[in-house]
DNA sequence: GGATTTTTTCTTTTT
DNA sequence: GAAAAAATCC
């Protein structure tokens, strides 16, 4: 990573850097292209502004994506402001917002102590209340009703302004309005509702809005082309009135198109701010000479892109490698081999990282590097605070600060267990429901009343109050953390349990406890539902082990602002990068996307850039699938590129979609009831399945097979009529 | 009611 | 190949 040698004073700036610092005239748009020094002119910009213009630092309010990037920004204002950039605002969206919420929360009209829900607790809650509204959850599946409702939020869609696709979306309108309702009543917040809150709050009363703008008299947004529709507006609301607006961004690097952003904000800002200046860096200090040619060979191809020409002063440098492998165990070895060869040549770890296009693929890569002993960190992926027993502690600390927040209350009323089954829970739940008021209420009622249910409840009751009771006197979190892990039995349970995993967990959760502590000693103000909103918003990397050099592992989505001497992007195949969902088309603004995306990953490198796929990769352990070389890896600048291994020609391709459908050949030999493949075989190419069969399946019925996957093992899209169409494993279908 | 075994599904990308 | 869901056993 770069040295900031000059970092103090305008020294080290280009003139067009210099100009974004000290512009003074309203509205700015910086276009930094990849490597520009982007993070470099905005916290240049804030000492600035703090430092000659004499804005004090709680007036200035700092915008980031990531917790990365705002961990980044505010350590490097650390460096040029001092102490005072401890009163400068600077997070994320989400942050910002969370924060605002409580501190205005009696305006805005919610409570102070609201819980935050991660997409699993969102889910949890959409599935009741698809259970609730008695709709099919597998017509009305919580992951993707959770999305539309993302969705909507982001664009600032109440439930009755819902867009929706059709009359047959309708059950969607009224789950999202039964979905805001309970969430009042648990007194939380999804993601999408700590924007969507604030920009309402803000554009509904002008107050509030006077005072927020006053208090944010200047206003920088990092990655704006990554800004969706809500938060476009709350920027707008924030900054409309002073116009002290600083938005910096990259429309080749807009790669959050899934998550609601519309990388024409970036020009919608210029219309809409029409005094706006317009600045464009465009000389990248971070890559040799071939690898921009190599990244800009990737984005050239994308259509409707402002126009602008990187360029660098940097060395020529050595060839790109693109390393052809016969599969992803051979990639796997091949990189770990390369990483032991640089290495060799005396190259740290730490300079060298390697990039996927999704999580799942770490895996291979992780086995080759564990077998070879390198020491390696994952960013991302599997995170500590998704760990079940993490997200169970959490849920008791969640109950304690949030006596209404249900999703949490549920998810650990039995765990461990206490003899409250599934009966006992419903039977709470409907009591709930008659009298109007939470879970919760419903259990201490039923407490008081005694009997046979009060019983095994008591205890329960009497845990949350004495923990609670701590709360309110004042006890440090990790020995409120502690006092919920051993008096609520976790402790115990585990204990009983005596396996390695039990012990992990156990280890796990004193990793937590030892967090809490060090997050309080931090900062002596947290108080719980702050240190609960961080961990829900800052999920972490996966807990630092020991210290000392390692490789780095991630998503391109979270290298992303990034950049390392030495990066390896695996999987560049057809359908693995650019990633295309099975079975789904790869429409022309998704594949933009993914172009996008690939450059950004080539851009992320300084000195060397090694490329590899594989010709058949496997799938969820089992399945193989026969991949061709991705179409960016064809399209680079020959001169500028080594090959290794097997060639990426198009002669490579894959044989067409139509050549990948079994012909309707043989009729069915086998008599009803049989089964097609045995079981015990994976390898069959199915038997004597044919497209237009007629077959039965143990849960769905009777169906008609629609086309034939030669996967191994081989599968059927099968159309089930009222039961929809699935793809299903030959082996649990039989000849009807 | 709860624990244990088996079956089934699941893979973008993140706050 | 792991996590979630379902089925089965105690």
């Amino acid at each position: 990573m770069n040295i900031e040698s000059v970092d103090r004073g305008l020294a080290g700036l280009n003139p067009p850097q210099r100009r974004a610092v000290l512009y003074d005239g309203g509205p700015l748009v910086v276009f930094a292209g990849a490597g520009s020094g982007k993070t470099r002119v905005i916290t240049h910009r804030v000492a600035h502004l703090v430092a000659e213009r004499g804005v004090a630092p709680w007036n200035v309010l700092a915008v980031t994506f990531t917790n990365k990037a705002a961990a980044e920004m505010r350590e490097r204002l650390e460096r040029l402001v001092g102490p005072g950039a401890r009163d400068l605002w600077v997070g994320t969206f989400h942050a910002t917002c969370a924060r605002l919420l409580r501190r205005y929360a009696k305006e805005i009209g919610i409570a102070r102590d609201f819980s935050i829900y991660d997409d699993g607790d969102t889910r949890a809650m959409i599935k009741r209340v698809v259970a609730d509204l008695a709709l099919d959850e597998r017509r009305w599946d919580p992951k993707y009703v959770a999305g539309r409702i993302a969705r909507a939020k982001q664009e600032v869609q109440a439930p009755d302004a819902m867009e929706l696709g059709s009359a047959v979306e309708e059950p969607l309108r009224s789950i999202y309005t039964r979905y805001e309702e309970k969430m009042r009543a648990a007194n939380a917040l999804d993601f999408g509702d700590l924007i969507y809150r604030m920009v309402v709050a803000l554009e509904t009363d002008a107050g509030l809005r006077a005072e927020l703008s006053q208090r944010f008299r200047h206003l920088l947004v990092d990655e704006f082309q990554d800004t969706n529709q809500a938060q476009y507006r709350l920027v707008r609301a924030l900054g409309a009135s002073h116009r002290q607006l600083t938005v910096v961004g990259d429309d080749d690097q807009s790669i959050y198109r899934w998550r609601g952003a519309d990388r024409r904000n970036l020009l919608a800002f210029r219309d809409e701010f029409s005094e706006a200046a317009t600045i464009k860096l465009e000389q990248n200090y971070r890559s040799t000479q071939r690898i921009l040619r190599a990244a800009n060979a990737v984005i050239t191809r994308a259509s409707d892109r402002e126009p602008k020409e990187l360029w660098t002063d940097n060395p020529e440098g050595p060839k790109l490698t693109v390393l052809g492998c016969e599969d992803d165990r051979r990639e796997a070895q091949l990189i770990v081999h390369a990483v032991e060869e640089l290495r060799g040549a005396g190259r740290g770890l730490d300079e060298i990282a390697i990039f996927y296009r999704i999580h799942a693929q770490s895996r291979g890569v992780e086995e080759a590097l564990r077998a070879a002993n390198v020491p390696y960190r994952i960013v991302g992926g599997m995170r500590f605070y998704d760990r079940a027993e993490i997200k169970d502690l959490l849920a008791y600390l969640r109950v304690v600060a949030n006596p209404a927040d249900d999703v949490s209350l549920l998810r650990i009323l039995n765990v461990p267990a206490r003899g409250i089954g599934k009966r006992s829970i419903e039977v709470l739940l409907d009591l709930a429901a008659s009298r109007g008021g939470g879970v919760y209420e419903a259990i201490a009622a039923t407490v008081a009343e005694g009997g046979a249910a009060a019983k095994k409840l008591a205890p329960f009751v009497g845990l949350i109050e004495a923990l609670r009771r701590q709360k309110a006197e004042g006890a440090p979190l990790a020995a409120l953390g502690y006092a919920a892990y051993a008096d609520s039995g976790y402790e115990g349970w585990l204990n009983e349990q005596d396996s390695p995993d039990a012990d992990a967990r156990k280890q796990n959760l004193l990793e937590l406890l030892g967090a809490m502590q060090l997050a309080q000693e931090d900062d002596a103000e947290l108080d719980l539902a702050g240190f609960l909103e961080r961990v829900t918003l800052d999920a972490g990397d996966q807990a630092e082990g020991e210290e000392g050099e390692k490789l780095t592992l991630m998503t391109v989505h979270a290298a992303k602002g990034l950049e390392f001497p030495v990066v390896i992007v695996a999987g560049l195949e057809e359908d693995t990068f650019p990633f295309r969902r099975t079975q789904e088309p790869l429409d022309v603004e998704a594949l933009e996307e993914e172009r996008r995306l690939a450059y950004v990953a080539l851009t992320r490198a300084e000195e060397r850039l090694l490329l590899t796929w594989a010709r058949v990769r496997r799938f969820f352990g089992r399945d193989v699938r026969y991949m061709t070389p991705s179409r960016f890896l064809l399209e680079l600048p020959a001169q500028d590129v080594s090959f290794a291994g097997i060639a990426p020609t198009r002669a490579a391709t894959r044989p067409s979609p139509a050549a990948w459908i079994e012909p309707p050949a043989r009729r069915p030999r086998a008599a009803p009831g049989d089964s097609y493949v045995d079981r015990s075989e994976g390898t069959d190419e199915g038997g004597g399945a044919y497209v237009g069969m007629k077959v039965r399946h143990g849960k769905l019925g009777l169906g008609r097979i629609v086309r034939l996957d030669r996967t191994s093992p081989p599968r059927a899209a099968v159309d089930f009529g009222d039961g929809g169409l699935r793809t299903i494993q030959l082996s649990y279908l039989s000849p009807a």
